[in-house]
DNA sequence: GCGACAG
DNA sequence: ATCTTGTCGC
């Protein structure tokens, strides 16, 4: 697929504050609720992470339905700007949009190994792909960007707990605004170790609690939603052969 | 100056 | 994320 917005391809070659602005005006055109046309009753997922062999992103793309692999997809480009927290879309997006345009099938919710609201400027990677793609999108991240815990249980959180993100000082929206949920889709009975939750936030047209609905309703026997954990090990495989 | 930060 | 050995627990 396309992007329906090309004006908002994440070029490395912005300056920071371009890039910045380039955020500020995705974050506004982003849908941070559900979208009036709900989704199909068995809608095409697709999970998209990336590996990192040398110099380069690989990008991969796992396509689910009903519960079943229907298409693989990837791409690899050369990688122009370093990791810079906040602007991980201008480093990685360019191969996630190069692996989609490859992509045949016509998925109705992309799960992204990384944040959505949950920003400084409410535009992380999975915001910033969802609208510049214009599909309904989440963002799944394994650690916290910004925003703090709402009232949190005793740790270590029970599995199907979920606990509130809201903006603090340091995201560009009213404190308080509830910018995902810490979602606990897996963790051990007893035992001396604990599983740590993810991080779930609205990437485009889905509000903040089907997000996490849709998070949790993904996973099979592990922490991650199934097409993104399809999608990592595709990648690395993907990335073992680039390297060699 | 200090803190803090997805992948 | 990536680079890596060992170690814990089921």
């Amino acid at each position: 697929m396309e992007p329906v917005h090309p004006e908002f391809r994440p070029d490395p070659g912005l300056s920071r504050a371009e890039m910045e602005s380039l955020q500020r005006q995705i974050a506004s055109e982003a849908v941070f609720e559900d979208a009036d046309e709900h989704l199909p009753e068995s809608p095409v997922v697709v999970g998209v992470d990336q590996a990192f062999p040398d110099e380069r992103a690989v990008s991969a793309i796992v396509a689910m339905h009903e519960g079943e692999v229907i298409e693989r997809a990837s791409a690899v480009t050369d990688l122009s700007i370093p990791y810079i927290p906040g602007l991980l879309s201008f480093r990685e997006g360019e191969s996630i949009l190069a692996a989609f345009e490859t992509l045949e099938c016509e998925p109705d919710l992309a799960l992204f190994d990384g944040s959505g609201r949950i920003h400084f400027r409410q535009a992380g990677l999975a915001t910033h792909m969802g609208v510049t793609l214009d599909l309904p999108s989440v963002g799944v991240a394994k650690s916290l960007l910004c925003g703090r815990l709402s009232n949190p249980p005793e740790e270590p959180f029970s599995e199907g707990t979920r606990v509130p993100i809201l903006a603090d000082g340091r995201v560009e929206v009213e404190e308080g605004t509830v910018l995902g949920y810490a979602v606990q889709t897996r963790q051990y009975d007893g035992g001396s170790r604990y599983i740590n939750p993810l991080y779930v936030s609205p990437g485009h047209r889905v509000g903040a609690e089907t997000a996490a609905s849709l998070a949790q309703a993904h996973c099979a026997s592990y922490k991650l939603p199934e097409p993104i954990r399809l999608a990592d090990s595709y990648a690395g495989e993907l990335a073992d052969e680039a390297r060699q």
